[in-house]
DNA sequence: CGCGGTCAAGTGGCT
DNA sequence: AGCCACTTGACCGCG
C-alpha cells in the first residue's frame, strides 16, 4: 500500500502548475513557465519520498494549453531529458503516479469537438507519463462522462470512442472513476466489461451514490478489475464528506477515526490510496501514520 | 501591492 | 436561470 495526494503540496513555497492566460500566451512565457513547473514537481517528489508519501498525482498543468491548438511549440523534445530525469527519479523510489484529466474531458459527449479536444488532453497528459518512461501502472483517471437522458446509450458511446478513436498509449493508462452523481461503481463495471479499463474507486462518491454494495465489497469488485501485471493493484481516491455542506464536498483536514475504520473494513484488500482533502499533505501524513499503526504500510 | 473578477474546455444537481 | 462543485486556485488588471 501507497498513500499520497494530489497535484498541490502546500509547505514547499512553490508550484508545478503556474499557468498564465491565453491572452498572454507566448512561446517565452510558455517555456518559463514549464521549466518553473518540473523544478517545482522535482522538488515535491523529494518531499514525497522524505515522508514516505509514495503516491502521486501530477497536475494536469505542467504544460500550458499543452493540448490548445494555439500551443504548437515541441515542447516534448525541449524537455525531453527533464521528463526523463523526473521519471528516474520516480521509478528508483518506487513512487505509484497519476494524472487525472480535469472534467472537459468527456470522451461520450454528443458534441464531436468536446470528444475531439478530451481525446487531444489525454494524448498530452499519457505523453507526460511516457516522457518520464513510466510504465502502465502510471494511470489516466476520468470520470464516464454525462448520460445526456440515456445512459446505456451514452456508456456504448464511451466504448465506442475507446475502442475506435483513441490511441493505444491512452487506451494502456486509462481508468475510470465511479463520480458522485452519474456514473456508480456498476455502471463503471459496465463500462469496465465493454472496454477492459480498470475501475478507480473513490469512498465518498460511493457514499453519495451507490446501488447498496457495502464497502468491502465495493473496494474488492472495483480491486477485481486491475490485472496486477499490466496495471498494477488498485488506485483508489479516499476523502469524507465535509459536515453541514452540500454533498460531495471534500474536508479540510483528515478525520482519522474514519480512515481508520475504512482501513479495517478493508482489511485483506491491497490498494494504493489518494487523500482527495484539502489540506493535502497535512492529511496525507497523517493517513500514513494511522495505517503504520494497523501494519498496513511497509515503510 | 492587495483585492477581486475572471479564466480553454462540460455536466448535472441544488438553490 | 444561475450557481456550484469537481483533483488543484492562479493570473492579471485595477485602484
Amino acid at each position: 500500500m501507497k498513500i499520497g495526494y494530489p497535484c498541490i503540496n502546500q509547505t514547499l513555497d512553490c508550484s508545478s502548475s503556474r499557468t498564465f492566460r491565453l491572452a498572454s500566451y507566448s512561446e517565452e512565457r510558455l517555456l518559463e513557465t514549464v521549466e518553473q513547473n518540473l523544478a517545482c514537481l522535482q522538488r515535491i517528489l523529494e518531499y514525497n519520498v522524505q515522508h514516505n508519501l509514495l503516491f502521486f498525482r501530477l497536475t494536469s498543468d505542467l504544460v500550458p494549453f499543452a493540448s490548445h491548438e494555439i500551443n504548437r511549440y515541441n515542447w516534448q523534445d525541449h524537455f525531453k531529458s527533464t521528463f526523463r530525469e523526473l521519471g528516474s527519479y520516480i521509478r528508483n523510489n518506487n513512487m505509484r503516479i497519476s494524472m487525472h484529466p480535469d472534467q472537459f474531458v468527456v470522451l461520450n459527449s454528443p458534441n464531436g469537438q468536446t470528444v475531439k479536444n478530451s481525446i487531444a488532453e489525454l494524448v498530452y497528459q499519457g505523453s507526460i507519463l511516457d516522457l518520464m518512461e513510466l510504465d502502465t501502472t502510471a494511470k489516466l483517471q476520468i470520470h464516464g462522462g454525462g448520460a445526456y437522458g440515456d445512459k446505456p446509450a451514452a456508456m456504448q458511446r464511451f466504448a465506442e470512442v475507446y475502442h475506435t478513436s483513441l490511441p493505444e498509449a491512452v487506451k494502456v493508462r486509462l481508468c475510470v472513476e465511479n463520480d458522485d452523481r452519474t456514473y456508480t461503481l456498476q455502471d463503471c463495471l459496465q463500462l469496465h466489461e465493454l472496454t477492459g479499463v480498470p475501475i478507480i474507486f473513490d469512498n465518498l462518491h460511493h457514499e453519495c451514490v451507490n446501488n447498496g454494495e457495502p464497502m468491502h465489497e465495493a473496494v474488492a469488485m472495483a480491486a477485481a478489475t486491475w490485472d496486477a501485471a499490466k496495471d498494477g493493484i488498485l488506485m483508489m481516491d479516499y476523502s469524507a464528506q465535509s459536515p453541514g455542506e452540500r454533498k460531495g464536498k471534500h474536508v479540510q483536514s483528515i478525520q482519522e477515526e474514519a480512515f481508520h475504520d475504512f482501513l479495517v473494513e478493508t482489511e485483506g484488500l491491497n490498494m494504493d490510496i489518494m487523500l482527495e482533502i484539502k489540506n493535502k499533505e497535512a492529511s496525507a501524513l497523517k493517513a500514513v501514520e494511522v495505517a503504520r499503526a494497523l501494519g498496513r504500510l511497509k515503510v
